[in-house]
DNA sequence: CTGTTAGCGCTTTCAT
DNA sequence: ATGAAAGCGCTAACAG
């Protein structure tokens, strides 16, 4: 059990006086060993050793600082949705690379969906924030806004005054859609969720106004642009939306569109997970891909190499890397918002 | 860029001013709200809103209170391999679920093998430590001892008066590689590291206690048991040790193996993903799994589902919670150290 | 190179 | 139900 207040662990006054020197000789020889005695020094940390005093308090150094080395990082709306999205782990890593070489810690943020998600926001002890892209009306976006910390937000929503590290997914979407549909008469789409609430449901019609997500948002209206270049009226376009990002609830909602009247002949989906689980479906109806149907996937990761899918490739790494660069200062860099199609053989063209 | 000073942010005894009330009051207002009459809670609360106060300094609350509320992990000795490891995703997963549920802050620990590592664990503002599984010399431990903070280790390396949260990783080898080396007659192991170095190469005579990662040294002397318990002289097993926990290093590994004289007809791995590049290697290599050569996993993840293959079960995730219960109380609760044998086509026995 | 002073923003204790 | 005093452990700013 941790007890509300922690054991004794020695001040640096107790170091000071057992070295025999000043509290400030003490507090250099930590903070700016360069202004102190070699001598002086090893007096000081000869004393800090017998009394196994481990270095200045955090807490108390950050209060006087007025800074706490830290960066706090908001993973999604749902914690556990997180980590079973390999982009968002990639996304994760990129940042803590960052701060392992700026010799900042990352904190974490809890985030559950729940009432206290704020007020978690608000105790953070941290310098700044870096959000995984989230809904327009998350709650936890005005926390921090409240908090008038420095933040910078991947991709999205944008925010006034709020830097957006993010790829163009509306450019990205009807780029990857037009390989999709070419030569389609009745195209789908897989996507994700509209919302927090993550219904899943097939449905047609699906405006992408409707999402509030921006980058699902996004996706969908580049989807709708290539549609419309291609002179296929939306409306005619199916739409599958999943809960979540999974190779399995795609698959389930790709049956179900193979196995409606409507003969569909291009799947889009947003991620390779997703373009996965609709390869596994065509498999088991007998659609030969891309021959009876084209699909896409998002992200070009191990599965969209392996399976010769049609891909955006984008690095959610770099765009870890450039959101905590950009958040801790340095810059955002180049490259953060680079993607690219890659033609694979999932596609007719 | 943000400054070593950050921004004023306006205080409580601003705000118990403008609501002509004593700081005490305010401060309660926040941290004990039954305390303060409705009236003066809302003249409170609006003076905040008023001078856009986000609620108490996280820093000088840690500082008066001696609790930072705050958990730290330390993922591994390179930051980059822990979220390229599915498992310790896994295991992070759970200790952030029990981190959000108790209203924990997540703490990742940027370590990066450079001597500013230590520094670092004595500059986290943490309350306790969780360990993910390293190695017997890996200097963090020290520097986590020094804290003087609780601490939980995952895997290993044991330490007097610390809690590990662990399975039973020899009894588990010895379990999984009698199945993979049953009517073998020159049987392989593919290890993970030896130390933290991180050599990869293939060789015999790999003496267990060789290996400083405790998990991967009680692996190979399960084992050696298994190999003992069959007649077959550990002499006799080649190893392969990988770097990293990768299919495609197996793999090169396994090519390298199979394509010497000596005609290997089973491999025991330290992991499903590891698994997956012999299974790999064989297929290149024209052999049958398990006819000519049978392979087993560990981890019982996706991969070893779909490939039908023979593995140790156990729950990272479990172990993760495990962990975080028993750092920040609660005990480590049921099933912390379960794992099973999970028996399928890639094994003869 | 070393020391003194002051105070970071908050909450515990003990009053009223 | 509210308030006054004290101080958590440290370091910036300024001497000496």
């Amino acid at each position: 059990v941790v007890p509300d207040q922690l054991p004794r662990r020695g001040t640096l006054a107790q170091v000071a006086r057992l070295a025999g020197v000043s509290v400030m000789t003490a507090s250099y020889t930590y903070s700016r060993p360069g202004r102190v005695s070699p001598t002086t020094r090893q007096r000081v940390l000869q004393a800090a050793e017998q009394l196994g005093y481990p270095g200045p308090d955090p807490s108390a150094r950050s209060l006087r600082r007025g800074s706490t080395r830290t960066l706090g990082l908001i993973l999604g709306e749902r914690l556990t949705y997180a980590f079973e999205d390999p982009q968002a782990v990639a996304f994760l890593s990129g940042v803590a690379q960052v701060c392992a070489e700026r010799g900042y810690g990352l904190t974490l943020l809890p985030i559950t969906g729940s009432a206290e998600d704020g007020a978690r926001v608000r105790a953070a002890a941290v310098d700044a924030f870096v959000v995984w892209t989230t809904a327009d009306d998350d709650p936890v976006v005005e926390a921090i806004r409240a908090t008038q910390r420095p933040v910078v937000v991947h991709g999205g929503p944008a925010l006034a005054g709020v830097t957006l590290v993010s790829i163009d997914n509306r450019a990205a979407a009807r780029a990857i859609a037009t390989l999709a549909f070419a030569s389609s008469q009745s195209p789908a789409v897989m996507s994700f969720p509209l919302d927090r609430r993550r219904a899943s449901f097939i449905a047609t019609g699906v405006e992408p106004a409707e999402a509030l997500f921006p980058v699902t948002r996004q996706r969908l209206e580049g989807y709708r642009d290539a549609a419309q270049d291609l002179g296929i009226p939306w409306t005619n376009v199916v739409v599958g939306v999943c809960a979540t990002n999974s190779a399995t609830e795609a698959e389930a909602l790709a049956d179900g569109m193979l196995a409606d009247g409507v003969s569909i002949d291009a799947i889009a989906a947003m991620s390779d997970q997703q373009a996965l689980g609709v390869l596994r479906a065509c498999k088991r109806h007998g659609r030969a891909v891309p021959a009876d149907l084209s699909v896409t996937g998002w992200d070009d990761s191990v599965v969209a190499v392996e399976w010769g899918l049609t891909t955006v490739a984008q690095s959610l790494r770099e765009q870890g890397v450039a959101c905590a660069r950009a958040v801790l200062g340095g810059g955002p860099g180049p490259s953060a918002d680079a993607w690219s199609i890659v033609r694979r053989q999932s596609t007719r063209s």
